[in-house]
DNA sequence: AAAAATTGTAGACAAATGTCTATGAAATAC
DNA sequence: GTATTTCATAGACATTTGTCTACAATTTTT
C-alpha cells in the first residue's frame, strides 16, 4: 500500500479513487543527505510529506549557532508553515540528516484539495489538532521543566529520535547545550 | 455589531444568516476574577470566546508552583485543546485575572458546524493556522533566547499584554521567575 | 588505509537564573 | 478607614547552565 494511503486513512476515511486524486497534487522528491528542503530568506513553496528518512528545521543566530526548532523523521511533515501561509521568507533553514524521500503538495494545491475533497479537508483539521496539541505540550515542558526532566520527557515521547539524530541535535531541540545535554545523561545514569 | 460576528468576519465572510445559525451554537458565560473555566481533572467540554476580559491558563507542579501556559484578552479562545478534542480530563487550571464574559461552544457542536456551514469550517482552519504558526514562534524564542531577549519579544508582540497582567504573570509565561523578570527589566531601562 | 570530520565526554571557570528573605507601595477586602 | 493581600524590587547566596579547551572514539571522505 502506498504509505501516503496508509497515513491519510488514520486521520480520514478515504477510498482508492479519492486518494488517486489526492496523490495526484503531490510531487516526489528525493533529498540526499545534508541537502536543503528550504533555505533561509526562501518561500516555503511546499509542505513535505516524508516517507523516508529524517530532516530538521533550525535557524542561525546572530552569533552563528544553529537553534534546531523541529526533528522529523517517517509520516511526519517538514515544512515552515508561517512562510507557506504567509508567502513570506522564512527565517528557518529545513535539510535532511539521513538521505530522504518526500512527497511535497504545494499551497495552491492544498486549498485547491481542501474544498474538492471532504476527507482532505478533514485530513488537514485533525493534523493541525495533533500539530496544536503536542506544540502545546512542548510549550509546557519548555516553560516549567529543567533541562533533565525536559531530556526525560523527550525521551518518553519520542524514543525513535533518540536512536536517529546525534545528541548535539537533540540537545538543541531541547534548548540546551550538548555539554549540559551530555552532563544530564550522566546523571540519569548513575539512577 | 456582536462582537463575535465582527471575529469571524476577519477569518471567512459570513452572512447574516450564516451568522445566526453560528451562534446559536454559542453559551454566553460570565466569569468572575479568579473564578474557575476548568480546573485540573475536569474535562475541557468548551472552547471560550472571549467578548470581555483576561484569563490564564496555568498547571500547577509537584511543588505547588503555578506554571502559565496561555494568556488571553478579548477576541481570544480559552480552553485546553487536548482535552476537549480527546475527551480527557486536563492538567490545566484556567481562571479570570479580570471579571469575563465568554461565548461557549462545545465539541459537539464544532463537530456539527464544521459540517453544516462551510463558513466554520473555513474559520477553524485558519485559527489553527494562526495558532501553529505563532506556537512555532514562541517555541523558537523559548529554546533560543535568554530570558531578556524572550522579554523583549513579549513586548514587542504583545504590548498590551504587558499592560493586562501583572509582572509575574508574566514572568511564568516566559518560563522565568519574578525575581529575574524583574532583574531583566532594571536591566532594560539602563538602555 | 590515511585523512578529515563528526560525535560524545570531561573539567575549569563564567554567566545566567533560581531561591529565599525582607521591605515598601499599591490595590483590594472588610 | 483600616487591615489584608498583591505586587514589584532588592540583595545574598545556591544551583543550573553556558563557554571554552582538550581529547578520544567513531564515522565519513578521499
Amino acid at each position: 500500500m502506498h504509505p501516503l494511503f496508509h497515513y491519510i486513512n488514520q486521520y480520514a476515511i478515504i477510498s482508492e479513487e479519492d486518494f488517486e486524486d489526492i496523490q495526484s497534487y503531490f510531487i516526489p522528491k528525493k533529498i540526499g543527505k545534508k541537502q536543503h528542503l528550504l533555505k533561509e530568506g526562501e518561500i516555503c513553496k511546499c509542505m513535505g510529506f516524508i516517507v523516508k528518512g529524517a530532516m530538521r528545521k533550525y535557524y542561525t543566530d546572530e552569533k552563528g549557532t544553529e537553534h534546531i526548532v523541529n526533528l522529523y523523521v517517517e509520516n511526519w511533515w517538514a515544512g515552515d508553515r508561517e512562510s507557506f501561509v504567509m508567502g513570506t521568507p522564512s527565517v528557518y533553514h529545513i535539510d535532511a540528516c539521513e538521505d530522504s524521500e518526500l512527497f511535497l503538495i504545494s499551497r495552491e494545491n492544498t486549498l485547491i484539495l481542501r474544498n474538492e475533497c471532504p476527507a482532505f479537508n478533514e485530513l488537514t483539521l485533525k493534523l493541525d489538532e495533533q500539530s496544536t496539541i503536542s506544540t502545546q505540550k512542548r510549550i509546557t515542558s519548555s516553560i516549567s521543566l529543567t533541562a533533565e526532566k525536559r531530556y526525560e520527557d523527550f525521551v518518553n515521547n519520542h524514543p525513535y529520535f533518540v536512536q536517529r539524530f546525534p545528541q548535539h541535535i537533540i540537545a538543541s531541540y531541547l534548548g540546551i547545550t550538548k555539554d549540559t545535554l551530555s552532563r544530564v545523561r550522566k546523571k540519569m545514569l548513575r539512577k
